[in-house]
DNA sequence: TGCCAAACCGACACTGTGTTGGTTTACTGG
DNA sequence: CCAGTAAACCAACACAGTGTCGGTTTGGCA
């Protein structure tokens, strides 16, 4: 694990031609319809190269997630170590602001195109820590978890709806209305 | 068009063997793993045959999304001939309660393994018959629209997480779940 | 500056794709 | 009941993408 951070500065700059070519090729068509070839081609690296760093496209991208997935958990870790009464609003703003900073990036990733296993990881990530399950006390389990399931598909919908269209609406405002719609009114 | 209605016993039986033969492959991996030779297979079906009927993949599995597309349009016109104050809701519980008798063809349609499109077609369709937006007059479009994506995809995620799970939950308690989740509380 | 890991290159066998021309087979209408 | 024909079968094709080699450059760090 440890050895895998030191990176020589050739890999790196590899690696990451890699990744943002496929970021480029994601914002046309589907996983399925790109081919290693022309990844390789557009990132102007060799095809076997690639094969020396991924097994297939889908590990590349999820290489490619990984750092949004990471970047998530660390901010909820920070917020959450603090307690704060209205925890909730705030983390779900916090994740809104940082989708709009990332922007180009995220358009790509949670597109419709791209990967759903993502999307339901990060959200379920958030949902799961934030424990939906206590803002739903005293409701029948079976029930609240039918419920969390809406939020998170809701959520997802929502956002995607939010990076596709244009103008582009506030973070505060897609926050507030994810915070309304996921959680039962008090 | 019409002639297209008139299919001799033959060719009903070759395109059923298809159909059946990607429902049966849909149900262990998603369309993008699947090949024309392996569900040719599988259907027992020669694989020039196959193209004689649909150029790829995608086309037959739309060719099979028809049939519940269609079904929703027929009982949402019916339904909604008739007028009634409480029609969302009635609806809602109708498409359950249809979602639960087809379960074996549906939870593998509307799997996420198997196409996106068509879910959200299929929710965009009852949502924007029923017109939604006369729901939550007074607000914002904008913030309207959005409400609007994240009650669709929720949904989807709702079903998706019913059909799978074991045991069933009745259809009314979904339709429930799902009425007072999109709609705003009146 | 010399070394070596990492990128490049060309070639390999293999699998899947669409398409075509010719054949068999099984419905259907007379 | 049987002739005619539409539809399914079959074999073979050119082509594209895959994953994997061994051998060769090349760039960067010590």
């Amino acid at each position: 694990m440890a050895r895998e951070l030191v990176e020589s500065r050739r890999t790196q700059y590899t690696r990451r031609a890699l990744r943002d070519a496929l970021i480029e090729l994601l914002a046309d068509k589907p996983l399925a319809r790109i081919t290693v070839r022309e990844l390789c081609e557009r990132a102007d690296v060799n095809r076997s190269t690639f094969y020396a760093h991924y097994p297939d496209l889908d590990s590349l991208l999820r290489d490619i997630e990984e750092d949004t997935i990471d970047w998530v958990n660390g901010t909820l870790q920070q917020l959450l170590e603090r307690p704060d009464p209205d925890s909730v609003g705030r983390v779900i703003e916090h994740v809104c602001r940082y989708i709009a900073d990332n922007r180009s990036h995220l358009r790509v990733l949670m597109s419709p195109q791209a990967d759903l296993r993502f999307q339901q990881q990060l959200l379920g990530l958030i949902y799961g820590r934030i424990d939906l399950a206590t803002q739903l006390q005293g409701t029948d389990p079976q029930e609240a978890e039918m419920r969390m399931h809406f939020a998170v598909s809701g959520s997802i919908g929502l956002l995607q709806h939010w990076l596709a269209s244009e103008p582009t609406a506030p973070p505060e405002t897609v926050a507030r209305i994810i915070t309304t719609m996921a959680l039962p009114a008090r």
